[in-house]
DNA sequence: TGAATATATACCCATATGGGAAATTATTGC
DNA sequence: GCAATAATTTCCCATATGGGTATATATTCA
């Protein structure tokens, strides 16, 4: 199975750090496949499929341009994951928890040796 | 090459559903393995291999209780995703941005009629 | 020491992944 | 229609993945 289809999941699109990159750079607005691929560095085609991973999950469009494909950023998507991890936020907060841990971790180190 | 290797990335080790459930188990407190396999339905080598990558991730930590190895959350490794998707709030916020992408959609699935 | 419990690993498998190269499909403008 | 441009799709490949099943590794307790 290997893992949940990266076309159905936002978690899963977001995994990959070149489609971050390319969210990153849409946030400056809309742009064409080939400005995109040019500006991260990427293969066209590369770029393409990583556009296309990103459309099938909702985080972006496309628009046709004349010759061009305009992608622009949709980021409605991201509030999910926005809230998921917020609800973790009195958690990494909790220095007592935090100190907690790092103390039981030396221990735990300490004995293993 | 496939992809970032889970290991080493927040992200992707959160891209995998059971590894997203057995994070907000644990904000319940901590838990034995074994505790949290069949609390999730997991098989219990299935579960030990998701609490590997969450641990070398640093999103859980380990500690041993006699026979049992009781699992407890740090989340302080979602503070960056939380972030990072919370860069893009203003975006998901824009109504007329929103507005505007859903009509170019309506025409563009139009005019490709 | 030896049986039982609690986990982690190793191994095998089917599949999804990202990347590169080549082929294909629009679309424009002559 | 035809060449050129822009982008997607198709193949093929190496590898990472998650899931089982079986095995190994602690650790406790009799």
């Amino acid at each position: 199975m290997a893992r949940a289809a990266t076309t159905s999941d936002v978690f899963n699109a977001i995994a990959e750090p070149q489609r971050r990159d390319i969210l990153l750079l849409l946030r400056a607005g809309e742009r064409p496949a080939t400005s995109i691929a040019e500006e991260l560095g990427l293969s066209q085609p590369g770029a393409s499929k990583h556009l296309r991973v990103l459309r099938e999950v909702g985080l972006v469009h496309d628009r046709r341009d004349g010759r061009q494909r305009v992608y622009r950023l949709d980021a409605r998507g991201l509030e999910p994951v926005h809230e998921w991890a917020g609800g973790f936020e009195r958690f990494w907060n909790e220095s007592f928890d935090r100190l907690d841990a790092y103390v039981q971790d030396l221990e735990q180190k300490r004995s293993a040796e």
